[in-house]
RNA sequence: GGCCCCAUCGUCUAGCGGUUAGGACACUGGCCUCUCACGCCGGUAACACGAGUUCGAAUCUCGUUGGGGUCACCA
């Protein structure tokens, strides 16, 4: 395979502002930003918005918005500029304009008067006919001499012997026959170019000398072959990346669960494990699984890229995720706490302890598989009373649980030295002198500190809640324990 | 349908002529245990099929089957 560090790389992410940033294009853009920080390239931005019907600003806005919090910077492109604006592919029309017709003045190129409802009207009487048949533009204008003074698209005159050949960096040697390829439209009626005129046209200008995209454009990189040698363009080299499909195989689409980045962000995926799961989605480095973003760059090679599609799997890209946030090696105690602050504010906790926040951290770790999760484990610490839930409530705050709970608030209240090794002696000495389970008096005393059956070690629970508090709790527990008597 | 591409556990993958085919997720048996979780030990589970090439093929070649992509005045 060739060396592709033939020079310093520069790549783009060119998405079409027409939703938000799906999650396999920023899987195209990581791979694309990874190549360019690994080899100090550059990676550009660039709007692909040569469609006025269906580009908007609000999706420029928001797919910016999705790179920035994924953390992928770029070098050149909205917002921060560069050499080659610009990056808004509607603000680009002369240079298209100048290359269809430099094209048409060499005869590579040609107006065309048909106009789309004749085209379109000759699609379905082929299609009548042989409904198997392919249309194809029968060439109708391609050696007229006049000029109407009527609408007409630019079309490329394709060769139609022999066959275009590139080699992709993940697939290996791609030839197509010439044959398959049609005279293709370059430029709108109203004198927007296409997509692959405009694509060819910008890379080609801002000197892009890698280009990485989904492999469902595999298909349009002969066309675009032929434009870069018909402009007398150098070719780039071509990364096609194997497709990511829904976890029932098919192509990932608004229908199904979670495609877009902003969602994730929002579910409380971190920005470290959406790009980890990404990486490896296609991508391989021996049997490693977690990597941080620096790594990912160290390591990331085309050679590793594999060529088969994959399914999007919720189960493993959550796990990756998890274990970001439970490794303190990966997401620091203060990333952390910055990370989970606006999901505890959802949650109606603005303005935490920061000292309950910090003892109570280590005990979220192994616990919170998100940020949502972190918050939800997190918020009874803050608040007083904590929510109790109703089925915990019911089966540990039974009237006969009322003199355990305020048994081992007496026990513990006279203790002078608050901590988790002084607590379980005095639980464990209490209970034993109750002569009953531990977990007869210890699910009464969790629902009673936490309002829940499930909670971190209780010793832990209370270190974190201090003596008073959870004193108080406790006797507020054996209330509503008595409570329960009188209501049942 | 034409053309292009792909093919290892259910999923993501390691493997790049000689391995008891490895890891991770999921599933599952057990341990730990004040609950939940984490962790630890173990288990089920894959080279799509058929011909070659070779002393030897998951690895190379061809075919079959299956899957995907693409055939626009979308990108």
């Amino acid at each position: 395979m060739a060396d592709p560090q033939i020079s310093v790389p520069r790549v783009r992410f060119a998405p079409s502002p027409s939703g938000y940033l799906h999650i396999g294009g920023a899987r195209t853009a990581l791979f694309n930003w990874l190549w360019a920080r690994k080899h100090g390239g550059s990676f550009v931005v660039r709007i692909e918005d040569t469609d006025q019907e269906r580009s908007s600003l609000e999706s420029v806005r928001a797919i910016l918005e999705s790179m920035k919090w994924l953390g992928m910077d770029w070098d050149e492109g909205p917002e921060v500029g560069g050499a080659h604006e610009p990056y808004f592919q509607s603000e680009r029309k002369a240079l298209y304009k100048a290359a269809a017709d430099k094209l048409i003045a060499e005869g590579k190129a040609y107006r065309c008067y048909c106009t789309k409802e004749e085209l379109d009207a000759q699609r379905e009487a082929l299609k009548a006919k042989d409904p198997k048949a392919q249309f194809r533009y029968p060439g109708t204008c391609r050696n007229r001499q006049d000029q109407p003074d009527l609408p007409y698209v630019v079309r490329f005159k394709t060769p139609s012997e022999g066959a275009t050949v590139f080699d992709d960096l993940v697939f290996g040697k791609i030839s197509t026959p010439n044959s398959q390829q049609q005279d293709f439209v370059l430029v709108r009626p109203n004198g927007l170019p296409l997509y692959n005129l405009a694509a060819v046209v910008d890379d080609h200008a801002m000197g892009i000398n890698l280009v990485a995209r989904g492999r469902d454009h595999i298909g349009n990189t002969p066309q675009q072959v032929m434009l870069y040698e018909a402009l007398g363009y150098e070719v780039p080299r071509f990364a096609h990346l194997p497709m990511m499909l829904s976890a029932k195989g098919e192509k990932l689409s608004k229908r199904h669960a979670s495609v877009s980045v902003s969602e994730y962000q929002d579910k409380g995926y971190t920005a470290a494990g959406v790009l980890n799961y990404l990486a490896r989605f296609g991508w391989s480095s021996g049997d490693q699984e977690i990597f941080t973003v620096q790594e990912l760059i160290d390591k990331f090679d085309w050679a590793q890229v594999g060529k088969s599609d994959g399914k999007f799997d919720q189960k493993k890209f959550a796990d990756v995720a998890f274990e970001h946030l439970k490794q303190s090696e990966l997401t620091s105690d203060a990333e952390y706490l910055d990370l989970v602050r606006p999901f505890l504010a959802d949650a109606g906790i603005s303005d935490p302890d920061p000292k309950i926040l910090r003892e109570a951290l280590p005990l979220i770790r192994e616990r919170a598989h998100d940020l949502k999760d972190a918050a939800h484990h997190l918020d009874f610490y803050f608040r007083q009373p904590p929510i109790f839930e109703e089925k915990a409530t019911k089966k540990f705050l039974k009237p006969e649980s009322a003199e355990y709970l305020r048994g081992f608030a007496a026990a513990i209240s006279a203790l002078d030295s608050w901590t988790a090794e002084a607590l379980e002696t005095a639980f464990k000495s209490y209970v034993e002198a109750q002569d009953v389970k531990m977990k007869v008096v210890a699910q009464p005393v969790r629902v009673a500190l936490s309002g829940r059956s499930a909670s971190p070690g209780l010793f832990e629970v209370m270190i974190v809640l201090g003596k008073d508090l959870s004193l108080q709790r406790l006797e507020e527990g054996a209330l509503r324990a008595e409570e329960a008597q009188t209501t049942a």
